[in-house]
DNA sequence: TTGAAAGCGCTAACAA
DNA sequence: TTGTTAGCGCTTTCAA
């Protein structure tokens, strides 16, 4: 079980008490006897149990943090903003996974629940947001990370995906591109189809554009180059000139296809590229691709904040959004 | 705080140990106030205080996995290899990240005591060895994760990165590469030391072959891609056939460096490239990348496994290690 | 400036 | 089959 306060107070031939004092308020404590009990935990190799602080105290000092999927960097960077802005306030982030699955979605919840935990921040599955709401029923706040505002009931953050879309596609309109193609999918994933929305939109101002969409099963590399190869044909034959992508694993899959194809062709020179999300590999590809940036640790601090905020009894929940920003790179430069 | 087992058992008309006995030994209660109580968790939302039964149980059901860099695929694979061989066990896995960083490691260790946790899994940094010692001479049984077998009083799982190293030279060397470069570092980084003495083993059995090394800063994309774009012109002049990088990471950007410069070179015609840890964008490169492969999740698997072995009172910590393997792909075909 | 003691929620040993 | 209770390690209130 490890050593416990009791034997360093004996130890140091003080009370229990002592000790707590000596460790939380120092200054209550004559300087001799914190030198005493300072010295018993050295020799004793004292660790306190944060189960007992804890049970104690009724509260733990950690946020849980549930994302959709460690794997992409995108939620590693959100983690590490919610994870600075929590170290700020003396707090932890803890860090649980679940992999697209509605089950480890429960499951890590529940375990947050039961460390009574401050709060959880969550990018929650379509399905899941019921449950979010009888874990706030049962007192433990919310914050939706990365999810829109549907749900005025909870606080939120989240960035502008139609905006972005929007964003993408004008920028390949100014270039001249007329024939776009959207890559993403499942469009079950609201990112995904706002994003869409946004694109559709900017195509719909212009007069002799068009945009067609391509569902792919997942948001994947693979799929990505599966798609890229398809298209291959279709840019050779003129009719396609442009193609956005829901993210950039899928946008690197289709630069890889198209390239990597028996019959290549040149990008920006017969076909445009653009990716969502700007993670490292973006920037990295043989040919760079343009990419719609998020404010990723932004959005981690942010619902940190908000956690915050919530706490407080009487403060309404408050959605923020921020908008995205375009990374413009060599993957849409001017056609040939 | 919550709903407490108290107040079930006011609702449900019965005793706080009957309530226990219901959630833990069901079978030692009468059926009809089995339902009851049931009744009163789902009214009132029941969740159970892990911070309580901990204290109670003396012990966590957790493991603590101290990983060097969780935005490196490899390690996030090792965790959830462990995460699996954990979850059979009944126990799971708290993941936390060093960053490199002394500190963050330190950190995070004393956090895992604190939580007395059943062991601790953690690929240490140089200088950390004399800390864990200490953890375990508190009681915290410690295995070490791909860190060699230097020291033979802990438990340890490991890749052998030595032979790994020959395999990928042994390799360049069959297909007739005589002029090798070894591209990783900082060399104080076992794994990149250990890599370049396999590789330069291998080249010392052949006549008129030759290895050089590049030491770079750390084992990023960005890095790969200065050293591969340096490189081109020693490529194609012929003082370089062959390219052996440390990891994936930088594999990937030496190819992109080689392909991007202004003075292409082709890849394997040119010059063959070899990779390390067979991360998924290996497979995915424009041109697909040779890598010596590490069982990942089996690390994660034992790491979990010896931690129970060494549990047992008088069991011997046991050192386990792993042969590579080598995934031959379109980089290190045959010469142009 | 210190010590004694209550109590956080839970489990298990024991009594009924 | 169920109820009562001690005690896990800690913090904090109250008294000395």
């Amino acid at each position: 079980m490890g050593v416990s306060i009791k034997e360093v107070a004996a130890r140091a031939g003080v009370s229990v008490g002592t000790v707590s004092n000596v460790l939380n308020r120092p200054d209550m404590v004559k300087a001799e006897t914190v030198e005493k009990v300072h010295a018993a935990i050295d020799e004793l190799g004292y660790v306190p149990n944060s189960a007992a602080q804890q049970l104690r105290e009724g509260q733990s000092r950690s946020i849980g943090f549930v994302a959709l999927d460690v794997r992409n960097p995108f939620f590693t960077d959100v983690a590490s903003g919610a994870e600075r802005a929590a170290a700020q306030a003396g707090l932890s982030v803890l860090l649980a996974n679940s992999a697209e699955s509605v089950e480890r979605e429960t499951w890590n919840i529940e375990l947050f629940e039961r460390q009574r935990v401050r709060g959880v921040l969550v990018s929650p599955l379509a399905e899941g947001l019921e449950r979010l709401r009888d874990v706030r029923r049962r007192g433990i706040p919310v914050v939706l990370v990365d999810r829109g505002t549907e749900d005025t009931t909870f606080p939120s953050v989240a960035v502008d995906d139609v905006a972005g879309g929007e964003l993408a596609a004008s920028h390949l309109l100014d270039g001249g591109r007329r024939r776009l193609v959207f890559v993403g999918g499942p469009t079950s994933i609201r990112q995904v189809s706002d994003r869409y929305r946004g694109a559709a939109a900017a195509v719909a101002g212009v007069d002799d554009a068009t945009i067609t969409s391509i569902e792919t099963d997942g948001l994947s590399l693979q799929e990505g180059m599966r798609v890229g190869a398809e298209l291959c044909e279709s840019v050779a034959s003129g009719r396609v000139d442009a193609i956005l992508a829901a993210n950039d694993l899928l946008a690197i899959g289709v630069e890889q296809g198209l390239l990597g194809g028996d019959h290549p062709v040149t990008i920006p020179g017969d076909v445009a590229l653009v990716g969502y999300d700007d993670i490292s590999f973006a920037a990295a590809a043989v040919v760079p691709i343009t990419s719609v940036r998020q404010p990723r640790e932004l959005l981690g601090e942010t619902a940190v904040a908000l956690l915050e905020e919530v706490r407080r009894p009487g403060a309404a929940p408050r959605q923020v959004v921020f908008e995205p920003e375009l990374v413009v790179r060599a993957s849409s430069g001017p056609p040939a």
